[in-house]
DNA sequence: GTCTATAACCGGATAGAC
DNA sequence: GTCTATCCGGTTATAGAC
């Protein structure tokens, strides 16, 4: 696969441009939605031809995938800061995932489209695909520095999953947000509560001394493997630790 | 929001022109794929013109919403034939499950791309949206017969949520057998089977005598009924029982 | 080599005549 | 119920200006 992001190799101006075109186009989804701006909508926004905007953005989903790229940096930065607030575990994951929403609240209209293709792994746009692994592997190494120095307990099985997880309960969170229709989704912020409460009280419970519970851990590790091995070609469970 | 299904009231003539159709779509989606096949190709395999396909289809994801009911209807039959053979309920539930994939191997190239628009929830397509409510109904109705007389042990208080949750992580299943790229599907074979482990575990757990437990149940149950709101107009978690 | 504009192409969807 | 003609919007081809 080619390169996802700019066509033309960043000249000053050409950079500019795509700015303008990158900005042009989400004020457009702000306020008419994703689906009804088209790309004439947004080059003449822009004060260009339509060839003129695709010839920095070979697709209208490329323009969503510039946005993802752009709000995750500037939400690591914050990330960084909000974790020297507190060594609480349960604290530092609620004020990651509130902010996260914060700061995407104001493209929460149109992300719902995103949420649409995010599920087939196979489309560039999805957070799950392989196009997006940089800005994932950014985000997932977020979650190991709010567990790392934190008072999380937590059966050592599971230790090293949990920065994945963590990172993909943000993602279902999101989801849920996008589709939340309660006023100023007040429904998600106390979804995301209860998870918290559940998440690590479940976790402290993994790591307590209950008959069966070791059987249990093992098979959610194995399930857990299973299902992150799941696009690879081969079929049997144990492989060389391919790169 | 108008009919979901056919647009023509149901004329001896019109369903024979429908099934034709479908059937046309169907051929062509298996050999060709969802996405290169075309709404013309469809009329011609069916010796129709567009407009009179539109006739019958009110669009090409309507016809996925016809073969989607069309195998619930095969699946339902065979499903409670399944129930009688044991009440163990473990072994049930595997029945059901390997049964309805069974039943959709021959589709299941095109069928990644139901599970893209599967989470847009005001998509007419998805599973979990409005327009599939009857058919979804019967599918939990189905996994409601599954607990039904079977030797399951949970908490009392999960137990009215399970038929819908059993639904989920069949959707959830079929949709990594989608995705699955290891022979002939082996992978969500196991992962099958270690979600079967996991669950009945989880769920005598549930019913078990455990510290701090009962906190988890209630808790865990608070968060499906806040999700199962998600989509409802207003925020307060406590409402009147509204149709 | 960097950028822009015009004119198509293609496929989903609709209108309206018969 | 079925047709033909058309719209609409994402995308591509291409020609050429700076």
């Amino acid at each position: 696969m080619t390169e996802a992001g700019p066509v033309a190799r960043s000249t000053p101006k050409a950079r500019r441009t795509r700015a303008r075109i990158l900005d042009s186009s989400l004020l457009l989804f702000q306020e008419k939605g994703f689906h009804e701006t088209s790309m004439r909508d947004i080059a003449a926004r822009a004060g260009l031809s339509l060839g003129a905007t695709y010839y920095h953005f070979r697709s209208k989903d490329d323009l969503v995938f510039a946005f993802y790229a752009r709000t995750q940096e500037d939400a690591e930065r914050e990330a960084l800061a909000t974790l020297a607030a507190t060594s609480n575990f349960e604290e530092r994951l609620r004020s990651l995932l509130a902010m996260r929403l914060d700061h995407l609240a104001v493209y929460r209209g149109f992300f719902s489209v995103l949420a649409n293709q995010a599920l087939d792994f196979n489309h560039p746009l999805s957070p799950f695909g392989s196009e997006s692994e940089p800005t994932r592997e950014r985000a997932i190494e977020i979650m190991r520095r709010a567990m790392e120095g934190s008072d999380l307990r937590v059966h050592e099985t599971l230790r090293p999953r949990l920065p994945l997880l963590l990172w993909l309960l943000q993602m279902g969170l999101i989801f849920l947000w996008v589709h939340d229709q309660s006023e100023a989704q007040v429904r998600t912020r106390r979804i995301t509560d209860l998870c918290l409460g559940l998440l690590t009280r479940l976790l402290a419970l993994s790591a307590a001394p209950i008959p069966g519970l070791s059987r249990v851990v093992s098979l959610l590790d194995q399930l857990i493997g299973e299902i992150l091995e799941l696009g690879a070609r081969s079929g049997s469970s144990h492989e060389e630790p391919a790169q």
